[in-house]
DNA sequence: CGCTACTGCTACGATTTTCGTAGCGCAAGG
DNA sequence: CCTTGCGCTACGAAAATCGTAGCAGTAGCG
């Protein structure tokens, strides 16, 4: 693939992860899938409409799907397993 | 560490990582160092108003420097290399 | 000195996003 | 019917972002 397409699509994806909230509901569901309702409650109690508007814009990416509640993908799962380094990072820096 | 003030931090984490043009910023930086235009320049233009507010909270957390140029300390050259798989998985994915 | 060319930004009004509260429509259970 | 929980929409207020213009500082050159 060509090099400057790749680098176009992950400027796309950081679009997509760099919307509020955006991060922290996939982070959220890593574990456990969860209703509307209690991924709010996960989430600070964001507000229900951009609750609704990262979720479309999720499912529309493939990351996240609604079957007997939210819960992530086989390509959000394996996204988030790319953040697992994360928590460690967290631990030494932040 | 407490498990709980883990979580907060993570969560703290994602708030930076989660406002516009901030992930990408980071990224862009990854290789090479750059002026306050060349970045701008790398970040589709991005409105200096907001990209010098950006720069203050990553250089705040530690995760940019501001010597001869725009660059990672080394807190952020680890952040960063975490999202290395990313472009792998945007390759499988997105 | 004066001119040019770069640097990192700031100012500010216009636009877009996010927020917070309220509550709608639907389905299931008693 | 009545309640409960579901996913979500509506909508005005507040906050974040944008885009353009341009300021102040430094360095080099004649």
């Amino acid at each position: 693939m060509d090099a400057r397409a790749h680098g176009r699509k992950v400027a796309r994806l950081f679009e997509l992860l760099g919307k509020r909230w955006q991060l922290r509901i996939i982070w959220e569901l890593r574990e456990d899938p969860a209703t509307f309702r209690e991924l709010r409650g996960r989430c600070d109690e964001i507000s229900p409409s951009v609750l609704a508007a990262r979720l479309a814009e999720l499912r529309e990416a493939g990351i996240v799907e609604h079957r007997d509640g939210y819960r992530l993908t086989k390509a959000g799962a394996e996204l988030i397993e790319v953040y697992q380094p994360v928590s460690a990072w967290v631990g030494r820096w932040f």
